[in-house]
DNA sequence: CGGTATCCGCTTAGATACTG
DNA sequence: CAGTATCTAAGCGGATACCG
């Protein structure tokens, strides 16, 4: 795929001229990455699914109560929905060992290591922006403190 | 940062002696990433922000209703609200015109604009894995659809 | 051990109507 | 033009209890 933002020429054109749709735009609707980002979004952008996938970036094989031990406050139930999720994405491999007591392990699949390099530049992101967030975010509230509208 | 996965050794290691705790492990808990990781993915996790990065990581700035035709979709209150927490969090900056009718411009900050990278990465990869994804889901629901037990 | 089932509250997001 | 206000439905996530 060679799609790659307009430039600015381009982007002042298809403002003008209203009716026409850049190429960049009309993949990031419903058609293309606007859909395909929406849907991986939603479920990677849930709160434990990256935690999981970080979990099981080392490349070992964790247990059920392994990966609980890794994510500390997660419940079991949604340890439960978020793997079912990762498995029928094919992001996550669950291998059932018939034996008493159960055995259950989960690694990631090729796929699903295919997104521990995205995760981690997002991860270093938040971690290295969450201050200056933060306090963006004192000085926002602080502003506002007054008014209820926000150009007063 | 000098923050680094686990070898399979130490895994094993914090595994074995259950109490101790790695440093990545830590470093992933509440105190370190996994807070800033949740935090942010709370913001750009959700249905539109990373759409609006995108409409804004060409450098120019957009008013609101050309930022509304640039995302199809997207309700009036959404792309209001979505750029309000954009804003709070320092990484849109809002820019009113005192004129008639008013004029208000978006653009990305300095921070804003480091969010660029990380999100196309994951924008690729959810463009280049979704195709795999979906067919994953098929054979999922199609093996699942006899029985509740997964297992079974 | 590794789940499932149920209930319940909170947040998210869409639709609609109204405004400086 | 660029919002705000209100209402509502759906989804996410937590707590608890029970099961193969």
């Amino acid at each position: 795929m060679a799609i790659r933002p307009p430039t600015l020429e381009e982007t002042t054109a298809a403002e003008n001229s209203n009716a026409r749709i850049s190429e960049y735009e009309s993949a990031c609707v419903a058609g293309g990455q606007g859909e395909a980002i929406r849907d991986v979004l939603n479920h990677i952008g849930n709160k434990w699914t990256l935690l999981i996938v970080r979990a099981l970036s080392v490349g070992v094989r964790l247990r059920f109560t392994q990966l609980q031990r890794h994510i500390p406050g997660i419940s079991q139930r949604m340890l439960t929905v978020t793997l079912r999720h990762l498995e029928r994405d094919g992001l996550v491999r669950r291998t059932l060992h018939a034996e008493v007591p159960p055995r259950v392990e989960y690694e990631l699949t090729d796929i699903g290591t295919t997104l521990i390099e995205p995760a981690r530049a997002l991860g270093s992101w938040a971690t290295e922006s969450y201050l200056s967030v933060l306090a963006s975010r004192e000085r926002f509230d602080a502003t506002l403190a007054g008014g209820p509208n926000h150009s007063t």
